[in-house]
DNA sequence: GTATATCTATTACGGATGTAATCGTTAACT
DNA sequence: AGTTAACGATTACATCCGTAATAGATATAC
């Protein structure tokens, strides 16, 4: 699978919300948040469809379009590799990020704790 | 300053690790890792500097190169941008990447159980 | 049934990127 | 002092990306 870009991962997120949808029902929910114009936003899908993250079937004249690359399947990965790019295998100068921006929600705390123990386990 | 490219990144690890380098240091150790050839490493430094991540003094003939961008900088600014466009802001799916690759650093931890811990206070 | 509106497919085009080669300048060798 | 070797600067070029416009096919409205 090739590399998703920028804008087509805004695409992404929203067949990731819901799917299938026409590509004039993407091209409305992208219409709120950005400034795009239809025909970037078909453009955009249609690449999706080329590097294979994206299929469709056709609805008569129209097209349904769904997610073959599953968000979690994509975040699993793009961690993976921001974190050796990026961050060279480390964790702390990120969670300094996240720390910075005050994100941190309960269901995070309780996934990190369950991470530290399950680490600690390992140390014996 | 202007977004610094993957094959950009790599030359800014290494003047990362020393500075200031000559192009012939950064070269030589990039030989090692990767396949680059020599003009296509000065290409990238050069970059860097019209992006302001690198200055450069003369030093004879050859010029040295240190980093303007420093790497926690540049880390902190990337993990936060990661954290809004890939993750939505939320920490858990990386945590997960994070623990299947089984990286996680006694130190790492450390700094988990410190976030936690002010996290903790601040629910009060 | 033909014109029109609506889809998708194809093409466009400038800037960024990966990956170098060539040019011009200056230091070093002989 | 003239030639050569080593630098950085400039130029090259294919591909990707952002951002659309145009062309071609087809369903819908008269």
């Amino acid at each position: 699978m090739k590399e998703i870009s920028q804008a087509e991962l805004e695409v992404m997120k929203v067949l990731w919300q819901r799917a299938p949808q026409t590509a004039n029902q993407v091209v409305e929910q992208l219409a709120d948040a950005s400034e795009w114009h239809e025909k970037t936003v078909k453009t955009l899908l249609n690449r999706l469809v080329g590097k294979g993250a994206v299929s469709f079937e056709k609805d008569g004249r129209a097209y349904l379009y769904s997610p073959v690359l599953q968000q979690t399947e994509y975040q699993l990965r793009e961690s993976q590799s921001f974190i050796q790019r990026v961050l060279s295998g480390r964790l702390a100068p990120l969670l300094a990020g996240f720390a910075e921006q005050q994100q941190l929600k309960a269901e995070d705390v309780a996934e990190l704790k369950q991470l530290i123990a399950k680490w600690e386990q390992e140390q014996k």
